[in-house]
RNA sequence: GGAGGGGUGCCAGAGCGGACGAAUGGAACGGUCUUGAAAACCGUCGAGCCUUCGGGUUCCGCGGGUUCGAAUCCCGCCCCCUCCGCCA
C-alpha cells in the first residue's frame, strides 16, 4: 500500500500517478478525509487517556496514603473520563479499519520510466532477441497440442478426465523434459557451483489470508485464487507470495540487502475471467509449473539493478533453450496493482503463431512491503525504512515448454532436446518422433 | 486428535493489579584507560502513531473482558515444547 505520510503530504503527485493507470481516484479521497478525522480523534483519545492515567495514579497514591474516602470519591472522575475514552477509541479504531481497507485497494504509483498508455496495446518493444515470426519452417509451425498428442507426452484428456478442464498432465518424455527445464533454472541461480548466490527455497503453497494481502493478491483478486475453506488457507497463485511474506513482521539487517530469493513451486489461479480462452493445450491451466526469483532490496537504486538482474537471468534461459524472445515494457494503463515498472518477456511459439508471456519482471518499490511490512535497519543507526521488492519468472514452465517444442520440432517430427537439458535427460538429444 | 508445560526487549531471563516500556546478565554501539588489543570502568542501547517538537500515546503471542488502574486476574484463539495417538 502507499505511504499514507506521503498521501497526505503530496496527493496531487499520487492523484497524478493514479490517473495515468487509470484508478479510481475516489478511494484517495476517502482515505485523506478520513485520516483527517481520524487525526483529531485520535488526538483527542490520547488526552483522554493520559488524564485517566494521571487520576487513576493519584487514587493509587491516596489510597496508600491511608486517604480512602478521597480516593473513592475520585473513581467516578476516572470512570467517566475512561467511558468517555473508550468510545471515542471505537470510534478511532472504525476509522483507522476503514483507513487501511481503502489503502489495500488503492493501487501502486507507477514509476515515472513506464510508458504511457491505457491497455496492453500501449506497450512498448524493448527488443527482440532471436529468430523473428516469419523465419520459421513448416515442420515448426505446429501447435504444442497437437506435438503433445502426437510424441504422447502431453494427456490433456486424461488431466481433463480427473480434474476438470484447463488442467494438464506431462507423461514420459514431457514430464521429465519439465522437471529437466526447471532444475536447469534453479540450479542457475542457486547452485553455487554456477557461483550463484540465490538463495533456493521450497515454500508452503498453502498460505494464510496476511500472507496473500502482503503482495496484493488479496482484498481485490479473491476471485482468482482458490480458498480452502475448511481451514481458511488459499493456493498461492504464484511463489511470490510466500516469498515476499518470507520477512513479513521483520526489520532486516541492511548488510544482509540485497536478499535473493528463487523458488520452485505449483501455482494456482482460477482464471475466473477467462472461461473458455486458451482452453487448449499449455497456454492457460488452473494449475501450472513456475520458478520465481524474488528480492528484497533497500530502495530504488539497488532494487531496480535487482530487477534488471532478474531479466537478465531469465532471458539467458531462454536463451539456452534457443528461444526467441521479446521484452515489453508495460505501459501504467497495464501495470498489475501491485507494480510501480514491469517487464514482461514474451517467447515465440511459431506453432500457436503467438508471443507468449512467459515471464514477468516487476518492481514493487515499496507498496508490498509496506503491506508485509518487512523494513530494514543499519545496525548502529536510529530507525527503519520499508524495504522495496522484485520479483520476476524464471520462467513460468508452460508456456515455455510449448515454445521449446514448437521451435524445436523438426522435419521427421521429433523435438531436439537444448544442449544445456541434454545432461539431465541421460544425453539423449531429441524427444522421438511416434 | 488427547494430556501437560510455555510464549516478556537483539538474546537469556525476572516481574505481590498501582513505583513497569519493563529488574538483571549477555550481545551491540560510543567513550575513558592502553603503543595496540583484551580486561576494567562510564554512557547509549526496541518499534509504531500523533505532535503546538515541550511532549503525548500504543505495543509484554493475538483478540475480548473485569477494574479508577492490567505484563500481572478472567474468557476465547494462535504458536512453540514434551508425551500419547495417527500418518507420507
Amino acid at each position: 500500500m502507499l505511504d499514507l505520510r506521503r498521501i497526505r503530504s503530496e496527493p496531487d503527485a499520487i492523484r497524478a500517478g493514479l490517473s495515468r493507470r487509470g484508478a479510481d481516484l475516489a478511494l484517495l479521497d476517502r482515505v485523506l478525509e478520513l485520516d483527517e478525522r481520524a487525526r483529531a480523534v485520535g488526538a483527542e483519545v490520547d488526552d483522554l487517556r493520559n488524564q485517566v492515567k494521571t487520576v487513576s495514579k493519584e487514587i493509587g497514591e491516596l489510597f496508600k496514603a491511608g486517604q480512602r474516602d478521597e480516593a473513592e470519591a475520585r473513581k467516578a472522575e476516572s470512570k467517566r473520563l475512561g467511558d468517555r475514552e473508550k468510545e471515542l477509541a471505537a470510534a478511532a479504531d472504525g476509522l483507522q479499519a476503514d483507513i487501511r481497507d481503502a489503502l489495500l485497494r488503492i493501487p501502486n504509483v507507477p514509476s515515472d520510466d513506464a510508458p504511457d498508455g491505457a491497455s496492453e496495446a500501449d506497450n512498448v518493444v524493448l527488443r527482440t532477441h532471436g529468430p523473428g515470426p516469419d523465419t520459421f519452417a513448416d515442420h515448426q509451425r505446429v501447435p504444442h497440442w497437437d506435438i503433445g498428442t502426437e510424441l504422447g507426452i502431453i494427456d490433456g484428456e486424461r488431466a481433463v478426465k480427473i480434474s476438470g478442464s484447463m488442467f494438464t498432465m506431462y507423461r514420459g518424455w514431457g514430464a521429465r523434459l519439465l522437471r529437466a527445464m526447471i532444475g536447469h533454472s534453479l540450479d542457475a541461480s542457486a547452485d553455487p557451483a554456477n557461483g550463484a548466490v540465490w538463495e533456493e527455497i521450497r515454500p508452503p503453497t498453502l498460505v494464510k489470508t496476511d500472507t496473500m494481502i502482503g503482495t496484493g493478491h488479496l482484498p481485490k483478486f479473491e476471485d482468482e485464487a482458490y480458498h480452502v475453506e475448511r481451514d481458511d488457507l488459499w493456493t498461492i497463485p504464484t511463489a511470490e507470495v510466500p516469498l515476499t511474506s518470507m520477512a513479513a513482521d521483520e526489520v532486516l539487517d541492511w548488510d544482509t540487502l540485497p536478499v535473493r530469493f528463487t523458488a520452485y513451486t505449483s501455482c494456482f489461479r482460477r482464471e475466473a475471467g477467462a472461461a473458455g480462452r486458451d482452453t487448449r493445450g499449455l497456454l492457460r491451466s488452473h494449475e501450472f509449473d513456475k520458478v520465481e526469483l524474488m528480492g528484497y532490496a533497500d530502495g530504488a537504486e539497488q532494487a531496480i539493478a535487482l530487477q534488471e538482474e532478474i531479466l537478465a537471468r531469465s532471458e539467458q534461459i531462454l536463451q539456452d533453450f534457443g528461444l526467441s524472445y521479446r521484452i515489453l515494457d508495460l505501459c501504467a494503463g497495464d501495470l498489475g496493482g501491485s507494480a510501480a515498472r514491469t517487464w514482461d518477456i514474451e517467447a515465440y511459439a511459431p506453432g500457436v503463431g503467438e508471443w507468449l508471456e512467459v515471464s514477468s519482471v516487476s518492481w514493487f518499490a515499496d507498496y508490498q512491503a509496506r503491506r508485509a511490512n518487512v523494513r530494514w535497519k543499519r545496525a548502529g543507526e536510529k530507525g527503519t525504512q520499508v524495504c522495496h521488492t522484485v520479483n520476476g519468472s524464471a520462467m513460468g514452465w508452460p508456456r515455455t515448454v510449448a515454445a521449446l517444442l514448437e521451435t524445436h520440432r523438426q522435419p521427421d517430427g521429433s523435438v531436439a532436446i537444448p544442449e544445456v537439458l541434454q545432461p539431465r535427460l541421460g544425453g539423449a538429444t531429441h524427444i522421438p518422433a511416434a
